[in-house]
DNA sequence: GTGAAAGCGCTAACAT
DNA sequence: ATGTTAGCGCTTTCAC
């Protein structure tokens, strides 16, 4: 039993140029607007136009691709999607883009977890123009990225010496956390991360920073890493609640990112903990989740709106001709915003301040 | 000052049949093996290959897709990815895909909310071969499919005469939950749900499932709906507040899907009542948080990985040339999970129990 | 102001 | 077993 017949075929450039009675190169300047010195007379145009609104024409994006040697598109290697960080992330990237008439193309990774390597190279031959990389880690995609690739990359993670990089300051915003945490009387403190995290370098500056801040205050840290994921909230909340009930060396925890913070709290006051009266508890990202919790998370928020931003504008610009800049390197500022998990006095579970320091935004040439 | 010199240009498949002393014709068949009567010897076929490996070659999609007319990528028009469910459906989609070696561009929209008919437009642009899609309101996207649109496609949401589509049974799920409030002891039972999903044709079986079920059950069932977003957390706690602190004429709640439920459970809480204590809550989806919660969520499971599946290869058989079988309805069953927001005993706050019903699947011809 | 022609990189039917 | 040929749909330089 039959039921629809194959496919209609797409309405080519050559048909619009035929139906309307001029050639097919007269149609493409007027449809798909190549800059060219040829100039075509508002009647001619404006048949063109008609006819190719009346056949539904649209440009196969294969052909022009081929012909132009470059697809509009640029394709964003990051973290899973099912991060709410990440999910940010590809939807501000792509709304920039879009702005300039770039598309984004996701090598999203099925959750198969590929070295980054491979992501680029999926999303070279998927022919992409550029690509944002989220690189934290010397990895073999990086490495690939910083002899030269054949299309330009931008890192957002650690600067490089040969690639373009926007990075946020993990450092100030662990100092700031950590001071925060000192400010509301919290002696014995401690980070709390997954062991995923120490494998890159915002973790370890994260660690660093915190533990010497903490330290410049005459107080002794305590880091408490645990076997897992960046994301993975089950883990941090099991983690949170093994270390609960086995120690009680602590009353203020600064936890790798949001994700892991919100899986500490759940984790200690199934331990019977509360926070903040027994612990405090920070986090990194402000993922839309933290503010609605319960007892709202007291988070270190990066701008990632701004990360993003200057991401797509650094590559855009690496794609113009006779762009040879050095790398640029883009540094951002994150600012803290204290809500109910650190706050001073309980009573009130509503956040109470914001502190937002300005933006710094410094280009290092 | 120069930094690094115009991209190196990429080894082309005219490139490696030259070094290895073939024609191109030959080195198609055998790097990028199109299915050809074409045999070649190993002698060949190894220097080609090794040729290749040393060249780097990867083939020019671009070029492929034009002259394949067919660019092996698969469309994903969906909800925006910031919402658990959806991010999971993409990736799920995107595994299955990769299985059958397509690949999924998504439409994400970047939150600008286009209609779903610029979204099928923009992905058949991209030159998707087929496309997945959200389906789930008569909206001019969806009457674009089903009067014929230039590639297949696949509706998940409701039932369709002229389009394939895979569905869950709603109504089947809401009814489990109706009676889950009232085996528990309920009997102020109500539904809780963004005016969004009132549009929705599975907002509405829910809506009127629940209502029914609870009716046969001789209680008169309330609806609470609230001005907001499928995907808004922080609008249903207001909302959920608002209603706990204006009315108390419920003890048990339905609510849309799980994002609205934390949310539920969240401004409940602030207004000074216990989950499950006071009111039970139940949500739909079981997004990864959902058994996270300091108070675990009971709710109405998807069987998401089956739908992903079902949807994938409807659309690859849709593909296929000479397939022209009647449009397939697939049914899937939902299953609920019960956990502490509907303990009847709320003593200890792990899940209790597991219901999983058997899932049908049918096809309807 | 418009048409002609060449070709982007690859594939598939056909010839040898 | 390999080479020839003719484009896929579009852009761009150049000629008229």
């Amino acid at each position: 039993m039959e039921h629809k017949a194959p496919e209609p075929k797409r309405t080519t450039l050559r048909n619009v140029a035929a139906e309307a009675g001029v050639h097919v190169a007269t149609a493409a300047v007027i449809l798909n607007g190549a800059r060219s010195s040829t100039v075509v007379s508002p009647g001619t145009r404006q048949r063109v136009l008609d006819v190719a609104a009346r056949l539904g024409y649209r440009a196969n994006r294969a052909a022009q691709t081929l012909r132009r040697q470059r697809s509009m598109t640029i394709g964003l290697a990051a973290g899973p999607v099912q991060n709410p960080f990440f999910a940010e992330m590809a939807t501000l990237c792509e709304s920039f883009l879009l702005d300039s008439g770039y598309e984004l193309v996701m090598a999203m990774d099925a959750g198969r977890y590929l070295d980054d390597k491979a992501l680029l190279e999926t999303l070279r031959a998927r022919g992409v123009d550029g690509i944002i990389m989220w690189s934290e880690r010397e990895t073999e995609g990086r490495r690939l990225a910083e002899k030269g690739f054949d299309c330009p990359v931008v890192f957002f993670g650690y600067p490089s010496e040969s690639v373009d990089s926007v990075t946020a300051d993990f450092g100030l915003g662990a100092q700031m956390a950590a001071e925060h945490l000192v400010d509301i009387g919290r002696r014995r403190v401690g980070y709390f991360c997954p062991s995923e995290s120490l494998a890159l370098w915002s973790g370890n500056l994260r660690l660093q920073r915190f533990c010497d801040t903490i330290r410049a205050h005459g107080i002794h840290p305590a880091v408490f890493p645990y076997e897992g994921r960046l994301g993975d909230v089950s883990r941090a909340r099991e983690a949170a609640e093994t270390l609960a009930r086995t120690s009680d060396t602590f009353d203020g925890l600064l936890c790798f990112n949001d994700l892991v913070a919100i899986g500490a709290m759940m984790g200690l006051r199934r331990a019977g903990l509360r926070v903040p009266d027994d612990v405090a508890v920070i986090g990194f990202d402000d993922v839309p989740m933290a503010s609605q919790l319960d007892t709202p998370l007291t988070t270190v928020d990066l701008p990632l709106v701004e990360i993003c931003q200057t991401a797509v504008s650094l590559l855009l610009r690496r794609l113009e001709p006779n762009y040879f800049d050095p790398p640029h390197i883009v540094r951002t500022a994150p600012s803290i915003i204290a809500r109910a998990s650190t706050l001073e006095n309980p009573s009130h579970p509503e956040s109470f301040t914001v502190q937002t320091p300005s933006r710094i935004s410094e280009r290092n040439t």
